[in-house]
DNA sequence: CGGCCAGTTGACGTCTTTCAACTTTGGTGG
DNA sequence: CCACCAAAGTTGAAAGACGTCAACTGGCCG
């Protein structure tokens, strides 16, 4: 499933996880700003507690990478425990968010002090791993129609609300956000969810995706889907 | 650069390390084995301590899909950290090689015992993160050409040895081994290794590559070569 | 009411894969 | 030592997926 099944708070005690938030400084950040900028010195590790954001890297010549979207119980920024580094990627908050930030000094205390939190760093870290090296395969084996629908499904399980008709994706996002999630242009994803719009599996507007038949799409994201042809 | 500027051990002091090591387990594995099977329960997290291996996935329809090489001092199978994990991909030895491991337990009361090894882990793991960012990044936005320049340069850092006339990768490596590196298939790199070849910058042969002008290499990997036509 | 931004869609080009036939290489056993 | 075989590599031709470009639509906000 997804990094939300393991928090950095997961199984310590309330006065334990109340200790670890007090060390660290709460901000809000409205909607379009930035929590971390790709390129600047990594001195906090961030925790989500409120909000959804955009994680994602931008190329040398512009064009824009996502690997993810958070919500709230995501953790990022942890390669600030090295010291030295640079964030490589950035965070951007797609709508108003409240975060709590921990410089390198407080987080490494902390570790030493709570053993639970750093093995719950270590499985977060180890679950990115594993995600991204599912990113990779798809991207390395997959077509752009099956990207669409893995991010899709995706994207219900972590943000999905359940309404009348369907799986509403809960959050702008447009054609060209889910091109950056898929590596794909904007073109390709707007003919394929006009595609799919015409079978009835979706129902999409300006920044809206409604899933309207979920399965249908697992199906195709897994390519046991009816051959999809008309 | 690579997982090599750190490994485990930095840092330690040498009782220190000798007592990390001491409590695992050492095994020889030969050229064409597997260390640890893609689908296998997470049991044991390991160390490369002499020998290359390949680390790889391989798709529900038998594609596989290599993720990086492993040389002397690299670490992988974290995950086993968490409990009930299941390795998501395989390690095959593509040359004798000398593994150190350790269970979970064992690592958990040697993370208890030394806060240096938890922060090596986390650093290991935080630069695996940023290599599969930078992966997904390539895939996601260039061409087969530039993804294939750019394995070579990487792995000519890795494991490259000077020769007389240039920088030969020192190990077996078939176009197809390139090709799963690259998300590509093993004719494309074909073509693309023939027209270096009649421009001079490699010379290969069966499994074989040398660079005979890298600097060409990173020029084409980099975008910023001399239009690439005749 | 006008402009802007997201979205759509056709036409076209190009990169890459796929398939097939062929050559080269290196190892092995007679 | 040589002949042979399997595996690795090459290359042409054709098809397919996807990107690019351009023109157009429609909703929304000031």
């Amino acid at each position: 499933m997804d990094t939300h099944e393991l928090s950095l708070f997961s199984g310590l005690t309330p006065s334990e996880e109340a200790d670890v938030r007090k060390h660290g400084w709460r901000r809000a950040v409205e909607r379009g700003a930035f929590i971390v900028h790709q390129g600047d010195p990594a001195t906090s590790i961030f925790y989500l507690d409120e909000g959804r954001a955009k994680l994602s890297q931008v190329t040398p010549d512009g064009q824009e990478v996502a690997f993810r979207y958070l919500g709230a119980g995501d953790t990022f920024g942890a390669i600030a425990i090295t010291p030295g580094a640079i964030y490589p990627v950035s965070v951007e908050a797609v709508e108003d968010c409240q975060v709590l930030a921990w410089d390198r000094d407080t987080i490494q205390k902390l570790l030493a002090k709570n053993a639970r939190l750093g093995l719950n760093l270590t499985t977060i870290l180890t679950t990115m791993v594993r995600q991204l090296q599912d990113q990779v395969r798809e991207l390395a084996t997959e077509r752009a129609e099956r990207r669409i629908a893995r991010a899709l499904t995706r994207l219900a399980r972590q943000m999905g609300r359940r309404v009348e008709n369907g799986i509403l994706i809960d959050m702008p996002l447009s054609r060209q956000d889910l091109a950056e999630l898929t590596g794909t242009t904007l073109y390709t994803v707007s003919r394929v969810l006009s595609q799919w719009e015409q079978q009835g599996i979706v129902e999409s507007g300006r920044e809206r995706i409604l899933l309207r038949i979920p399965h249908r799409l697992v199906l195709i994201a897994d390519d046991l889907g009816p051959p999809n042809k008309e």
